[in-house]
DNA sequence: GCGGACTGCTTACCT
DNA sequence: ACAGGTAAGCAGTCCGCG
């Protein structure tokens, strides 16, 4: 059985400034004739459910684990795409739109909870043959009915949430039915799951989470590519028009596969470079049509293509190319879409946007990465580098050179995907278990879409209607604090201003993921504060006017509650049990990650006004009652006789406390605030200086750690950091107090010599270079021009390349302003700039250790230096 | 015409 | 398109100054 492939119009177009919009959607939808369609099939991952627009049915995507080959499933419920309104039957049958339509296959009435009114309300049920009869074109039922729920929803999400079904969670197909296959839950876990069922939760539910987090997922067979293209005009090349040859494409696939196809230009006969590896297979092509033919057999080979920007350079570019040259598309696994390219055959995974997702930057890496680039991210993570060609482009290395450039990537690419004992694709597995997201979706989308995921299958689990975002503003669309900073909505975080100076001993306590644990503790949601009952209206938040529910539990709060629980309670202490297999321990231990990237996000989507459950008292609430906690627990601390020399949102670094102190505290926090106060970390000694989010800390075993100060920012000149980090090491050797005069001294000799160093211009430009990345396109600056800017005009003048967001400008500041880095001789620095820079640098380490910048550098004023150095 | 006070823009950071 | 808070540098504006 094989079905043609269609494009297929889903839902969801216009109006793309509402609320709980979803990206578009309608082209995701093409499923390829090339998949097979089986009675019955073993153990598989579900990876994605899509909307076939031909076979009007949903269709579920299945990795089977022994053949490692990707399967389709086609819904064989009769399950169709619907919308609820308010309009009863009756009424609605006599709409002459209505009458009309004959793409309406039933109405019906259904109860549904209406979770901010906490009643049950009656709806009708407008079941239509195809989504686009719900909506998705100008004409749909959504544009024509006063009022509509559940109309915004992809309709192959609707089917999953629908079935319950779970992107990543094992399945098998018996008979042409779609079933999981569901292991049993460690015996320990449901004691566990007694614990947590207290808190509201079913413990059927909890024991579900279990089962699903607990399985592991197999290790993908998958294959990563990347091609290279002529740049004849020395412009980056147009995935949209793909006039140019392709040139090279490369693979490294998971079964060992590693293959690089070349096409033959003026070279005749080839001369092999020195160092290239023996297993790499090359195949050169006099025919361009043929390499790509090549390539796409390669692409439908595996249920898994990785790429690094295939969504718009790669997998575009191949398509493009196929098209102009005439390659038939039946023979072009390539689908692309409005933000993506999809594969018939597969999955298709851009590393790209997975990594530039900013939680899995912050959260599941760290911030180990600070740019988007294959370099960039290879290097941080995998310690391993693209192949440097010094400038030249791809297109003049020889065929041989131009091969292993190419593979380099694809190695690398995949490699992504592979250290660590594959961290990345767990994460993803285990992520898509999470949010109900499926594998193509989860790359590309953010936090907020994937919380909206989870809620969604939530609501539809226990029958809550999915209430319109106009619902939540219409109810409660107030706040009652005001914002420190100009523009934004609420006020946030409270911030300890430290006193300056270096103290010995100081113990650094924090809340253990606060702002989940208070949405748990204090039953927060969008339902629950300023819920619809007058007896809880005492219930207040302090310094707001919110309540909060004591009569219901919400749903936001029960769920972040839950994952946070799973998380704290088992996998994070499980991933580090001895008597676990390392197998079983590592993948905790992706479970724990992945819980708690999706959990600190859960906080801040309640104040994004992108998500469709964003209700601005729940954010507000949250960061009111983080304040209350913290404010309270300094007060505590000192009455207690403790001194709290600074804190930040949910720490406090304490002086010297006595253990048994902490322990009180501790137990105080737990009883009277709900929430779980840890000992963070030790400190030998801190330095702060007065300012906020800035200081640095030496512990016990000599590490340094350092917080805000200017000469770790990536936008400091090198030769100051350097200066700076010499200091730090000379800091840290500090074991007592009487060891600072060391210190100091050698602070001071590192501070002549830098400033000497620049005085007499001995120094490579580039440690003068000022790195900044554009978080715009250069011509997007319209209310002002910063000096980056100006350096990048100069730079796109000079070298003719365009720059865009996400690059890197590194300039140097000159006698006329700015220059970028190439462009710039020693002579035209302005010194006396940088010796401004060294200062204010300087200035928050010395002020915390009690030095002053003049009195470091003796009798002479640092603008005597300037003076001399200039004019 | 010029400098100081001010505001706003921009980036990078912290939690 | 998850949030707000802080530091810093620079661009641009307004005002006063006989």
């Amino acid at each position: 059985m094989s079905v043609e492939p269609d494009l297929d119009l889903n839902d969801e177009h216009e109006e793309s400034e509402t609320a709980g919009e979803e990206p578009s959607s309608e082209e995701e939808a093409i499923i390829s004739a090339k998949l097979e369609t089986p009675a019955n099939l073993d153990e598989s991952v579900l990876m994605t459910v899509l909307y076939d627009g031909k076979a009007e049915r949903a269709v579920a995507l299945l990795y089977e684990k022994k053949s490692e080959r990707i399967y389709a499933w086609y819904d064989n419920t009769g399950h169709r795409p619907y919308l609820l309104t308010d309009i009863p039957t009756d009424k609605l049958r006599e709409l002459p739109e209505i009458a009309k339509l004959n793409t309406i296959e039933k109405i019906e009435y259904v109860k549904k909870y209406h979770a901010l009114d906490d009643k049950l309300v009656n709806f009708t049920k407008v079941v239509a043959r195809d989504p686009l009869t719900i909506g998705g074109r100008p004409d749909s039922l959504r544009q024509k009915l006063p009022a509509a729920w559940e109309a915004r929803i992809r309709y192959a999400n609707c089917f999953m949430y629908d079935r319950g079904l779970i992107p990543g969670a094992t399945y098998k197909i018996s008979n042409y039915n779609l079933v999981p296959v569901v292991g049993e839950p460690p015996a320990d876990a449901a004691t566990l799951a007694s614990t947590i069922s207290g808190d509201g939760a079913d413990k059927d539910q909890v024991l579900a989470w279990f089962r699903v987090l607990s399985d592991p997922a197999p290790n993908f067979k998958r294959l990563a590519l990347d091609i290279e293209v002529e740049t004849s005009d020395g412009k980056v090349p147009n995935a949209d028009k793909s006039t140019e040859r392709v040139i090279a494409v490369s693979f490294y696939g998971s079964d060992g596969l590693k293959r690089a196809l070349v096409l033959m230009r003026d070279e005749t006969e080839p001369a092999p470079v020195e160092d290239m590896p023996k297993d790499l297979e090359i195949e050169f092509y006099d025919d361009e049509a043929a390499l790509l033919k090549q390539c796409f057999k390669l692409i439908a080979a595996y249920p898994v293509v990785i790429t690094f920007n295939g969504d718009n350079f790669d997998l575009k570019y191949l398509y493009h190319r196929a098209e102009r040259l005439g390659i038939p598309l039946a023979n072009v696994p390539i689908t692309l879409g409005q933000r993506e390219a999809r594969l018939a055959t597969g999955i298709h995974l851009d590393l790209y946007q997975f990594f530039k997702n900013r939680a899995i930057q912050i959260y599941a890496f760290d911030g180990k990465y600070k740019e988007y680039g294959l370099e960039a991210i290879a290097a941080a993570l995998l310690g391993k580098h693209k192949i440097d060609l010094g400038g030249k482009l791809a297109h003049e290395l020889s065929v041989y050179e131009l091969a292993l450039y190419c593979f380099r990537d694809s190695q690398i690419t995949f490699e992504l995907t592979n250290f660590n004992d594959s961290l990345v694709m767990k994460l993803i597995i285990m992520l898509m278990r999470i949010s109900r997201t499926g594998m193509d979706d989860l790359t590309r989308i953010g936090v907020s879409s994937w919380i909206k995921n989870l809620m969604y299958a939530m609501h539809r689990e226990r029958n809550y209607l999915i209430v319109n975002p106009e619902d939540i503003a219409q109810r409660k669309n107030i706040s009652s604090t005001h914002a420190m900073i100009k523009g934004k909505k609420y006020k946030g975080a409270i911030v300890i201003s430290p006193s300056a100076g270096v103290y010995f001993g100081v113990t650094v306590l924090d809340f253990a993921s606060l702002y989940p644990s208070i949405l748990k503790e204090y039953n927060l949601s969008y339902e629950t504060v300023r819920c619809p009952h007058p007896e809880c209206r005492t219930n207040l938040v302090p310094e707001t006017e919110h309540w909060r529910c004591t009569k219901l539990k919400g749903i936001a709060s029960q769920l972040v509650g839950l994952l946070r629980d799973l998380r704290v309670l088992w996998f994070k202490p499980k991933a580090n049990d001895s008597q676990l297999s390392a197998l079983y321990r590592s993948w905790y231990d992706v479970a724990q990650r992945a819980l708690k990237v999706y959990v600190n996000a859960s906080y801040g989507v309640f104040g994004a006004e992108t998500f469709p459950f964003y209700c601005l008292p729940v954010a507000e609430s949250t960061a009111a009652i983080a304040r209350f906690v913290i404010t309270s627990t300094v007060k505590r601390a000192q009455e207690m006789g403790m001194k709290v020399l600074y804190g930040d949102t949910d720490s406090l670094f304490v002086l010297n406390p006595p253990r048994e102190k902490i322990n009180d505290l501790v137990h105080w926090a737990r009883a009277n605030l709900k929430v779980d106060l840890d000992i963070d970390k030790q400190f030998r000694y801190v330095a702060f200086s007065e300012r906020k989010k800035n200081y640095f800390g030496i512990k016990n075993d000599g590490s340094v750690d350092i917080k805000g100060l200017l000469g770790k920012k990536r936008n400091t000149p090198p030769l100051i950091k350097q200066a700076f980090q010499k200091s730090l090491t000379a800091l840290s050797a500090v074991k007592s107090p009487s060891d600072f005069e060391q210190a100091k001294s050698e602070v001071r000799d590192i501070l002549k010599q830098t400033v000497s160093t620049l005085k007499s211009r001995n120094f490579d430009v580039n440690d003068l270079a000022i790195t900044v990345m554009l978080n715009k396109n250069p011509t997007d600056y319209k209310k002002n021009t910063p000096q980056h800017i100006k350096a990048a005009r100069l730079s796109e003048d000079k070298t003719g390349r365009k720059l865009s967001s996400g690059d890197i400008i590194r300039f140097v500041k000159t006698y006329d302003g700015v220059q970028p880095v190439d462009l710039v001789s020693t002579s035209e620095v302005d010194t006396s700039k940088y010796i401004d820079a060294l200062r204010t640098t300087f200035d928050q380490v010395l002020d915390a250790i009690g030095l002053e910048m003049d009195e470091v550098m003796g009798e002479r004023k640092l603008e005597s230096f300037f003076m001399g150095g200039s004019a």
